[in-house]
DNA sequence: GCGACTTTGTGCATCGGTTCACAAAGGGAT
DNA sequence: ATCCCTTTGTGAACCGATGCACAAAGTCGC
């Protein structure tokens, strides 16, 4: 389930602060849904707590963690290294949960050659040599929108079967393939029409007639 | 509906291309979305199509527009200007959908006062005058996880109803605030369940007995 | 050891969203 | 003008996710 990763992150920060055990009605207020649907999403990954008590946290977070494979280390490619993939190496959040970003890769000679977060970035020509070499499994995608379905296709074909693609373009991959996708442009816009329906609705145009 | 910047983003390029008319079925394959859907977003939204023929793109660029209030400039303040913030700062893809990068928000001394973006970064203190100034309606947290809420706090007691957190806490707001999350790490987190399935599943470790 | 209390795990009803399939509507050719 | 072909708009079945509510299970105090 998607919601694995909240429960962890509420449960890393419980464990923290000491706690040893919590009830599914605490952690879901933690991390912010029904409790019911918490109770049914730990049953149906097997893990199992004591009734009367609770959830021993420890022990949960070594569930949840091995359920979505934290166990394991995983080796991350960024592609594009604009001012986005700059913030995403740089990003302290990936490395304290079991990822490991393995390598930088952009097509701008200007850029090829920079050290980045301790990481040489190299050049995409290089990209599936890169990518086979480090046993990369995972790619994030950074790139401008023209390029994205090309550098996919590429690490494709490579064998990489997980994308997180924050191009804003559809990406079209096999269904062997996931495809997880970050539009920030796309996010405000989704608040741009909460607020407007706030706001009292879309205009009342004269439209075409 | 969360689905109506997809279209809009397919048919700003199909107009590019110069196409005047587009069937449910070819817009459907450009979003990535099923016809049937697309037709069911698009009557339900009001706009209507030519049987037979199929939608005029200009039309129902306009139309689309119009409902997720594209038509008029948004101000959005940034705060927190690390290495994420400046990437947002420097994002084209606000300014070309009418978003208007307002204002730029930090607490480190280091920071304030540089210029980024074009912009002026001011200082934390200043937070609600310059919001309530420039009149800002929708925030960018991308501050750390600890200053996230009590940042959130103060822009809502100033108005302020849309936010888009990047900060990786569950923000507890009134229900008349909308917010958005974008959690980065939680993507990889999913790829990697899904990377882990694909392999074979979670390893049968010999759990604690 | 026993009873009362707490909390899990889950059956069941519900709900919203998705998809299918088709009738109604319009365009274009003859 | 009429017929056929394309495409929309939508009724209805379907599906998974959600939430309620309760029985089963286990703890803690006495």
């Amino acid at each position: 389930m998607a919601r694995l990763p909240l429960y962890l992150r509420a449960l890393h920060g419980m464990a923290e602060r000491g706690v040893a055990t919590v009830s599914s009605e605490d952690l879901a207020v933690a991390a912010g849904v029904n409790s019911a649907k918490l109770r049914k999403d730990l049953s149906h990954l097997g893990s199992y707590g004591t009734r009367g008590v609770g959830y021993d946290v420890e022990y949960l977070v070594y569930q949840i963690s091995r359920e979505l494979g934290l166990t394991q280390d995983w080796a991350v490619a960024i592609v594009g290294v604009g001012n986005l993939g700059r913030a995403l190496a740089n990003y302290g959040g990936f490395v304290s949960r079991g990822f490991r970003v393995a390598a930088l890769i952009d097509a701008d000679p200007e850029v090829v050659g920079d050290t980045i977060a301790g990481l040489n970035v190299e050049h995409i020509d290089a990209l599936e040599a890169v990518i086979t070499r480090r046993g990369v499994s995972i790619v994030v995608l950074a790139t401008p929108a023209e390029a994205a379905q090309a550098v996919c296709d590429r690490v494709i074909a490579v064998g990489v079967t997980s994308i997180l693609n924050f191009a804003p373009v559809v990406l079209s991959v096999p269904d062997t393939v996931d495809v997880r996708k970050v539009d920030l442009s796309i996010e405000l816009q989704i608040l741009a029409f909460h607020e407007q329906r706030k706001a009292g609705g879309p205009l009342m145009a004269v439209d075409g007639q």
